[in-house]
Order: structure tokens, then C-alpha cells, then sequence
DNA sequence: GTCGTTATTGCGAACATTCGCAGGAGCGAA
DNA sequence: TTCGCTCCTGCGAATGTTCGCAATAACGAC
């Protein structure tokens, strides 16, 4: 993948380094489809190199690290375990999770701008409106009931 | 406090029992002031009777309950604590949490109620969006560089 | 009041995640 | 190339929360 070199010069800037386990995160984050756990992204990378020898302690930290450079976006599953997706800044969604199932649609909420306005307006407060985990019921569940 | 009646037959209602260990909770959480969490909630309860013996598992499964009624909302304040109040339908509010300092922020979004509408439509699905944990910076940290 | 059903409790273990610390590695400067 | 600063890592312990299980107690029926 080309744009590796991309992250790369992204994470050195701000004084951050590159090691060989950030690379490694980083690649199975892409390769791994979206709405990963890091307990499944750690899985990835020891599958392809057993001998990688990567705690899950790291995992965390670069993705916590990857999220301060919004390069990730965490998803709260509500079920306790958070999941990860590879940023797109191009288009921008948003997920709505159901309490009860626990299934995960995406969707696309234009009108949040104009909430987003008001915020700042109001209260000079920057909302993460970029990527909110919505919790509810889902159609199907309202209907078993 | 005349209304712990009325939590009492709510609670009846749905096949769910009135215990003393609930009852304490439900006082200990209207006495104890907005945003207190779980630990609080129980040190609480064993501060006005030491003898009581209830264990936090209690406590956790009762706020649990308290929610799924909407007699209670939690929040998230993102550094790994949930912080729990007594639900206010009468004045629906939404807080803001800054992700670098941790101080919340109340706030009114009746422009949220477009964007609910909108996702009904499209989706089917139900929003919680009584009483949302917006993430962000606040004004005062996003000055601060 | 007694009885039986079953929701609820307390306990300890499990879970996902974060933290502190000492050792190791990245990267700029010389 | 070597040096030195300091960021990053691995480990294990701690955190907040949930879960499984056996014992208990609430509440409706008699």
C-alpha cells in the first residue's frame, strides 16, 4: 500500500517516532476491515509474524495515539468492548447502535453542522461531530415488543 | 421525600421487586447531588449505615435498572468513569464533556429533535437522545495552544 | 400466615482498558 | 558512526464494570 508512506511522515510530525509495532498496527488496521477490537487487531499482527512479540498495552497506546491524529475513529459498541475503524475524512458517517441487538448501522447526518453551530455559538465548545456512536433501539427490536 | 412512592410502584410495575437495597440506592442517588458515580453511590449508602452491606455489584445492577426505566441517565465522562443523575424529562438537557480537562458543560438542543425525526425516517431506529455525552474541547483548552 | 416461584443479592472471578515503571529503541546532532 | 535525549515498549498491577453462581428474600396465591 502506497499511502503507508503517507502515515508514516504523519506520525513524524509532532515529534512522535516510527517503530516496527506502530507499522505493524497500523497495516493490520488497513488490511483488517472496519470495526476491529484491539484484542483482534493484536490477533492480526501476531498471526502474521508470531514471533512479532507486540503487547496489547501498545495496541492500545497507538490507537489512542492514532485517534489524537484522527487518523482512527473509536466506536463505543455500548457492550463494553470498543471497536476501531481506519478514518474518512471524505465521508464523513456516523453509526447508530442498538441497545438491544447491538447491531451497527451507518448513516449520514448532514443536519448535525447546523447543531454543531449552535454549539460553538452557544458555548465556544468544539463537538467531535465527525464520527458520534448513536445508542438506541433499532426498528427490528422496537418491533419484538 | 414524597416521591420515593411513586419510584416504588414504578419499580412494582414490570414484575420487579422493592428491596431495602434498592430503596437506599434510590434515596442515596436524589440526595447525593447530579453526576455522582457508582462508587460515590455506594459509599454513600454505607456512610448512613454502615451496617447495611450493600455491595457495589448492587449498586451497578440497580443504576442498570434505574436506566432501562429512564428514572436514570448515565454519562460517560470519557476518562473511564460513568457518572450517573436522576433523569429530568421536564428539562431535557445534553452535556459536553472536553476531552482534554474533563469538565462538563450543560446545554439545550432542541435542533436535535430534527435530526432524530430524520433518523426515524430513514432508518427505522430510535435514538437516545434524552440525554446525549457530546465529546469535544472546550473553549478554555482549545485557547490554550 | 405459610408456601412456592423467581427476581435479587453478595461474593469472587473475569473482562476490557489504563497506568507506572524500568529497559530499549528511534532519531537528530556532532 | 557514535552519542544522548526522550519517546516508546513490555510487563504486571490496578482500574471500573460485568458476569456466574449459590443463597436469600419479595410477593402473589392459597
Amino acid at each position: 500500500m502506497s499511502c503507508e508512506v503517507e502515515i508514516e511522515r504523519a506520525i513524524r510530525e509532532g515529534g512522535r517516532r516510527m517503530t516496527v509495532q506502530r507499522a505493524k498496527i497500523v497495516t493490520a488496521l488497513r488490511h483488517g476491515g472496519d470495526h476491529q477490537t484491539a484484542e483482534a487487531i493484536h490477533a492480526r499482527v501476531l498471526e502474521q509474524e508470531p514471533h512479532a512479540g507486540i503487547s496489547l498495552s501498545t495496541v492500545y497506546r497507538t490507537l489512542e495515539t492514532l485517534r489524537e491524529m484522527s487518523l482512527v475513529s473509536p466506536l463505543d459498541s455500548g457492550s463494553g468492548t470498543t471497536t476501531y475503524e481506519w478514518s474518512t475524512p471524505e465521508r464523513p458517517h456516523h453509526h447508530l447502535v442498538c441497545r438491544e441487538c447491538e447491531a451497527v448501522v451507518e448513516i449520514e447526518l448532514p443536519a448535525l453542522v447546523g447543531v454543531q453551530g449552535q454549539i460553538r455559538e452557544d458555548t465556544g465548545f468544539e463537538p467531535d461531530f465527525d464520527h458520534l456512536g448513536i445508542s438506541g433501539v433499532c426498528a427490528g427490536c422496537a418491533a419484538n415488543r
